[in-house]
DNA sequence: ATGGCGTACACCGTACGA
């Protein structure tokens, strides 16, 4: 079973690159962020003409992000369950989730947080600790689990090009690593990492200054799986080749091979 | 590493991204 993730910048504007990726790729399962569209507008045919089914969980902008999958999920969720009292963490439409048999897929676009000083630096690790807590009510023990998509945060050193500029920017800001490191604490393996100890792999290119044919970059989209997934990945790579194509978004597309499904 | 690119929305500039 192949499961990939890409923060694809509009879906939209993105759609022959998906589109292509998917003929070429033919992942189980594809989460998209930053699908940029309300679901009244998602371009599902497209994709069902692909073979894929498409649930999705938009906004008209901004954020929004879809799960596509070869065999129709078991089950979905849009957005965190209301709580009393609380923050709404689905006024942006950032998470959702599609279970196939026993495996739950966590799509999520967590926010970038704009700088260390701004409001929405404090919601991005507030967001962080409510999907921490939100694992820890909602799954028992050893659950089959994934969560992946555009985590915003790069988690070492050499998943930064000059991290000691990075390190006072949202990305790779020591707060932004804590919480991730938190969030990882629920009980997830990096599965990239799991197969790759090299540094300079990166999903994300800033579009100005050339710095896709420098590799100036980061690596801030990931897959993680729970102990059993993790020990059923055989696999993880990060596709380059949508990155070098014209009009490409700014993140390129990585994929995990399971020996399950 | 800086602010030089790209997308959306809705007016021809602004918000936002990482």
């Amino acid at each position: 079973m192949k499961i990939a993730t890409w923060n694809v910048n509009s879906v939209r504007a993105r759609l022959g690159s998906v589109l292509l990726w998917l003929q070429t790729q033919r992942p189980d399962v594809l989460c998209l962020q930053e699908t940029k569209v309300e679901d009244t507008q998602f371009p599902k045919e497209a994709f069902r003409e692909m073979g894929y089914f498409t649930a999705c969980y938009g906004q008209k902008a901004y954020n929004g992000v879809a799960i596509l999958s070869l065999a129709p999920p078991d089950a979905l969720q849009f957005g965190f369950p209301k709580m009393e009292n609380t923050t709404d963490w689905n006024e942006q439409k950032r998470m959702m989730t599609a279970t196939f048999g026993n495996l739950t897929i966590i799509n999520v676009y967590l926010p970038n947080g704009e700088s260390v000083d701004s409001s929405k630096f404090e919601y991005k690790l507030n967001f962080m600790q409510h999907l921490r807590d939100w694992l820890d009510q909602t799954y028992p023990p050893n659950p089959s689990v994934i969560l992946t998509g555009d985590f915003n945060v790069a988690p070492e050193a050499i998943d930064v090009y000059a991290p000691e500029a990075w390190q006072n920017e949202v990305i790779f800001h020591p707060s932004a690593r804590q919480a991730l490191t938190h969030l990882a604490a629920w009980g997830f393996v990096d599965l990239f990492r799991k197969h790759h100890a090299e540094g300079g792999q990166y999903t994300w290119w800033d579009y100005r200054a050339l710095a896709f044919s420098r590799n100036w970059g980061l690596r801030i989209d990931h897959i993680w799986g729970s102990v059993p997934v993790a020990q059923q990945c055989s696999a993880c790579e990060i596709d380059r080749a949508p990155r070098a194509e014209p009009r490409p978004s700014d993140h390129t597309p990585m994929m995990a091979t399971l020996t399950i499904g």
